[in-house]
DNA sequence: GAGAATTTGTTCGTATGTATC
DNA sequence: TGATACATACGAACAAATTCT
């Protein structure tokens, strides 16, 4: 099967960026990227301009493109927005929810409970963002969707940036259950409010941790914007 | 100033689909709307991805771009969205709405109203655009705001839509007048049921126009995929 | 269904704008 | 500030896939 190679080009790009070897505030010069994956610059170019598009990277015309900064409002704003739009999903979806969907999701809390009982970070963090995915797709509108799948980059962003400093910040299932539970009875305000607490944990904690650290991050990345290296 | 020339390309495409000029299934030919330009395929590749996102036009790989149909479900899903973007706008904003944020729209209703008054519809749109892009903007959240701009286009494009079936297809001032008093008591509650109901009102009167011309306008697209000429 | 024409995806060269010393 | 180095934005050509006859 045939796949642009710009899809290639972004979702290394991506995954450079999300396990922090391309750190906030680096530059992204395009012909070294070029170099690195024995592409031209028009697919690095595009694929710049979708990471652009999911908020990993910033960039301005004839300048470099960094990968993006994420400040405690940037925090706060994506979980306020992944909260307005799930509540919304649950709202929407409470009514017309049948059996199959629900045991969907018990079946994705399932695969999240086992991945984190067999220490797969990685894979339960997948399961988690599943979940939540779920939830938004309970509305059953694809433009909403949409937006959810544009957020979950940042999302994998800045989970995978606070595990790597406290790589133990689990998410707790009996939060997801109490959800689960709440849409099974068809109480729709349950499950949004069991929802928003879950979130507003969820987000404290990775305050937290931020705080803790001094967001050393960021702070790296704003005196040098270092210089990505070709292979 | 300088700006690039993708952003001028993507402004005239997005002109000709939003004018009806280019029609739903239209297939958008690279070459020629780089000829119909005067510019390479190089600026029109980049505006034709920038359309994609904001959903003007989709595209699938090795396959000519297409501009985008909209059918009854897609206006569902749009309205959909938009209310509950909005709603979510009043509900975070209502709080620590100050008098400026509240005249300022004030100030956008009453331009909204001169230009229904003048006969001026293409302003009165954007105007009427202007509100709702206000109350998204309560919130205060970049990425909210972000979602709206990126639906805004494709809100141009079905209101233009209806607009050359009937052009008499105006806002009620009244529906607006509801939802700033609302706001101005301080009423969230209220400022989302006005709202709500307005935007209902609006989806509807969208939805009886295409039904009474049988939505000629994607019947004629699917046959055909008229091909665009160059200038 | 095979071959020709069309159209996209990619590469590379060049000019223009940006940053740095 | 002025000159230089750098990086992007655009254009043109090539190869591969799709569409049309």
């Amino acid at each position: 099967m045939y796949r642009e190679l710009w899809v290639v080009v972004r979702d290394e790009i991506r995954d450079l960026i999300i396990s922090g070897e391309l750190a906030s505030g680096d530059r992204l010069i395009e012909d070294d990227l070029a170099a690195r994956f024995h592409v031209s610059r028009g697919p690095v170019r595009t694929a710049l301009m979708e990471l652009e598009r999911v908020g990993l990277v910033v960039s301005s015309p004839r300048k470099s493109s960094q990968v993006a900064t994420f400040g405690p409002d940037d925090l706060d704003e994506l979980y306020e927005l992944i909260m307005g739009i799930e509540s919304f999903g649950i709202s929407r979806g409470v009514e017309r929810l049948d059996d199959a969907t629900l045991q969907e999701l018990y079946g994705v809390q399932e695969s999240l409970e086992r991945a984190e009982a067999e220490g797969d970070r990685l894979g339960a963090v997948e399961h988690d963002l599943d979940f939540h995915r779920h939830l938004c797709g309970l509305a059953s509108n694809r433009r909403l969707q949409a937006v959810w799948e544009q957020l979950s980059d940042q999302m994998r962003f800045v989970i995978a940036s606070v595990q790597r400093v406290d790589p133990a910040v689990a998410t707790k299932e009996g939060e997801h259950r109490h959800i689960i539970e709440a849409l099974a009875r068809g109480d729709g305000e349950a499950a949004v409010a069991a929802l928003q607490e879950h979130l507003e944990i969820a987000r404290a904690r990775m305050s937290d941790v931020r705080q803790a650290v001094g967001s050393s991050e960021t702070d790296e990345s704003r005196m040098g914007g270092a210089r990505v290296a070709p292979s």
